[in-house]
RNA sequence: GUCCCCUUCGUCUAGUGGCCUAGGACACUGCCCUUUCACGGCGGUAACAGGGGUUCGAACCCCCUAGGGGACGCCA
C-alpha cells in the first residue's frame, strides 16, 4: 500500500495549513495500515512554481514532522522524476491518448473559449465544453497548424447523457453527471501538464494505491476516473476529506484568516501542538482525549473516525492547546530551549541589532523596543491612532488597501515591500508618508518603532497582514456594504 | 445559474436503532484554591436545521424542504 499527498505551492510561496492537515491524514492513514507515505511537492505552472516556494513547503512540513529526509522518494523529497525529464514523460501520455482518439489537439483561443461558455451560461446550462463544441472546421483547423498557432491537447469525456460513479472511502458511491464535465485540457500550450494529467500519471507510475484530498476535488473525480480507464490502470482509491474553514464558514483563506504555517510557528505555536490540534478537525480519538502525539494519532487512527462536517479553525482552542503542550510537556530546561530556538537566538538577534542599536541608550531599552517582534496581536485600541491624521473611516481605507496590496506580494523582502505600498500610494495620489503612518502602529504598536517596511520584513506576511487586519478591526472594522465599495475603489485606482 | 458534498451546544466533537433526561473539550460564566494574575478543582448556561415517513422504538434509516460549503480555468 502506497499513500500520497500531492501538495503545490501557493502562489506567494506561502506554506498553507490545509496542506500541512491533508499530510497529516494521509501520513496516519498509510502508517496505520502499515503502508508508506509519500509525499509529492510540486507545481506545473511554470508562472508561478519556484524552488524557494517548494522549500519553504517542505521545510514547514519538516517542522511539524510530517515530511524528513529520509531517501530520495519518500518522505518530503520530490518523486522519482526530475522536472527536466517531465516534460517529455507527459506529452509522451498525452500523445499517446491523442493517437488513440481518446483526445485531441485544440487551437482555440482563450477569446473564443470565453464566448463559447458565454453561450453555454447564458442558456442555461454548465459551461463544460465537449469535443463537438470545440472542434474547428477542417479548413481553419489545418490554416492555425500551418501558422503554428499555439494548442493544447484535451480529453475526449462523454457526450451523451449519462453519469459517472466515483467511489469514496467515506461518502459511498458519489454520482457525477457528464454532462458537468469538460473536455479538460491535458496539456497546456507551454507542453506542461495540468494537474489532471501529472496526478494520475505520477499516481500510476509510482503505484500509488489510495489518494487522500480535500473535497473541493471530488467534482473532477470522473476525469480522473476516465483517465485511468483510457490507459487502462488501476484507479487508486479514493477519499475526500473536508475542508478546513474561516469562521465565517467558507474555504479556509488567507484573505479572512492567517493560514501560513510560518504564522503559527512565529505566533509561539509549538509544532507538536498545531499537529494535535489539526488532528482534532474533522477527527477524534476512539476514547475522545484532546490530547496526543502523532504517534499515538498512527497507532489509534481510523479512516471512519473522519467527521465530514467541514471544521472552522479556531485559533482560540489550538491557543488553550497549545498551552496544555507548554504547561505538561516541557521541563523548564525544555522550555528554555524552545524559547532558545525561537527567537532568543544570535541569529535573530542578529537580525533585529542593526535596528535596535541606534535607538538605545542602555541594554535595558532593548527588550520595551523589540518587544513587538516577538508578541501575537498587539494591544492596541482606537486612541492608539489619536496622533495620527485623518479620520477612522480614512485610516481603515488605506490599511484595507494596503492589505490587499500586500496580499499579492510574490516575495516577501524590504524593497518588495516598499515599492508595492509605493505605488500604492502613487496611485492613491498621497504622501508614502501618510500611507505608512497607520500602518507603523498596526504592525509596531507604536510611532515610534523601526521603519514599518523593515518591521514587516521581519515579522513576515502572514503576522503583518494578520496585524493589519487586526488594526482594522479596532478601528471599527468594514462593513459587508462598505468592503464593497473599498473594492470598486480599489481596482479603480490599480486595476487589480 | 448548473451539479456535487455537508448539517448534534457559539466553536471542535461523541453518538453507527433502545445504554440519550444527548456525553466530553474550547469559549462564556458561578464558586473554591490564591497577596495579584494565571494554572488547577468543582458547578452552570447552551445543540440533534424543519417537515414527513419506516419501526414497538429514531440524533442514528428513507424522502422532501431549508441552510451552509465546494466545483464549474492553459490554478492546484
Amino acid at each position: 500500500m502506497t499513500v500520497r499527498t500531492r501538495v503545490a505551492p501557493s502562489p506567494t510561496g506561502d506554506p498553507h495549513v490545509g496542506t500541512a492537515y491533508i499530510a497529516l491524514f494521509n501520513l496516519c492513514f498509510a502508517r496505520a495500515h502499515g503502508g508508506e507515505f509519500v509525499l509529492r511537492i510540486e507545481d506545473t505552472d511554470q508562472a508561478r512554481s519556484s524552488s524557494e516556494s517548494e522549500q519553504a513547503i517542505l521545510d514547514s512540513l519538516r517542522w511539524l514532522g510530517l515530511a524528513w529526509d529520509e531517501g530520495p522518494d519518500v518522505g518530503g523529497s520530490h518523486g522519482p522524476y526530475r522536472q527536466s525529464e517531465r516534460m517529455d514523460i507527459y506529452g509522451k501520455y498525452a500523445n499517446e491518448l491523442v493517437d488513440a482518439e481518446k483526445a485531441f489537439i485544440c487551437y482555440r483561443t482563450g477569446e473564443e473559449l470565453a464566448a463559447l461558455r458565454e453561450d453555454r451560461r447564458a442558456a442555461g446550462n454548465s459551461t463544460a465544453l465537449k469535443h463537438s463544441d470545440l472542434a474547428l472546421p477542417d479548413a481553419e483547423f489545418q490554416k492555425r497548424r500551418d501558422e503554428g498557432q499555439p494548442f493544447v491537447i484535451r480529453m475526449k469525456v462523454p457526450e451523451e447523457e449519462g453519469a459517472c460513479t466515483i467511489e469514496d472511502m467515506l461518502r459511498g458511491s458519489i454520482e457525477l453527471d457528464w454532462s458537468m464535465v469538460d473536455a479538460q485540457i491535458l496539456l497546456k500550450s507551454d507542453g506542461m501538464p495540468t494537474y489532471h494529467l501529472a496526478n494520475v500519471v505520477d499516481d500510476h507510475l509510482m503505484g500509488i494505491t489510495h489518494v487522500l484530498r480535500g473535497e473541493e476535488w471530488i467534482n473532477s473525480a470522473p476525469k480522473h476516473k476516465l483517465l485511468y480507464e483510457y490507459f487502462g490502470w488501476d484507479m487508486p482509491a479514493l477519499c475526500h476529506l473536508p475542508l478546513l474553514r474561516n469562521p465565517d464558514k467558507s474555504k479556509l483563506s488567507k484573505r479572512k484568516n492567517p493560514t501560513s504555517i510560518l504564522y503559527y510557528q512565529r505566533m509561539g505555536f509549538l509544532p507538536e501542538a498545531l499537529l494535535n490540534y489539526l488532528g482534532r478537525m474533522g477527527w477524534s480519538m476512539p476514547d475522545e482525549r484532546e490530547k496526543f502525539t502523532l504517534g499515538q494519532m498512527i497507532e489509534d487512527f481510523d479512516i471512519n473516525r473522519v467527521s465530514l462536517g467541514g471544521p472552522i479553525f479556531d485559533v482560540e482552542k489550538l491557543s488553550w492547546l497549545n498551552g496544555t503542550w507548554i504547561r505538561e510537556d516541557l521541563n523548564e530546561a525544555q522550555l528554555a530551549q524552545r524559547l532558545i530556538s525561537w527567537a532568543y537566538n544570535e541569529d535573530k538577534l542578529q537580525q533585529v541589532l542593526p535596528h535596535a542599536q541606534k535607538r538605545m541608550n542602555t541594554l535595558s531599552d532593548f527588550a520595551p523596543l523589540t518587544a513587538f517582534l516577538v508578541s501575537g496581536t498587539l494591544p492596541i485600541s482606537e486612541d492608539s491612532f489619536a496622533d495620527i491624521n485623518g479620520e477612522p473611516e480614512d485610516l481603515v481605507r488605506s490599511m484595507q488597501f494596503a492589505l490587499w496590496r500586500l496580499e499579492t506580494l510574490r516575495s516577501w523582502d524590504r524593497d518588495a515591500v516598499w515599492q508595492s505600498l509605493k505605488s500604492l500610494a502613487d496611485a492613491m495620489e498621497i504622501k508614502i508618508k501618510d500611507l505608512l503612518a497607520p500602518l507603523f502602529i498596526a504592525v509596531s504598536g507604536s510611532s515610534a518603532s523601526f521603519s514599518v517596511v523593515d518591521s514587516m520584513a521581519m515579522l513576515g506576511p502572514d503576522m503583518s497582514r494578520a496585524r493589519i487586519r487586526h488594526a482594522i478591526d479596532v478601528l471599527g472594522g468594514v462593513s459587508k456594504k462598505a468592503i464593497k465599495r473599498l473594492e470598486k475603489d480599489y481596482q479603480q485606482l490599480t486595476g487589480e
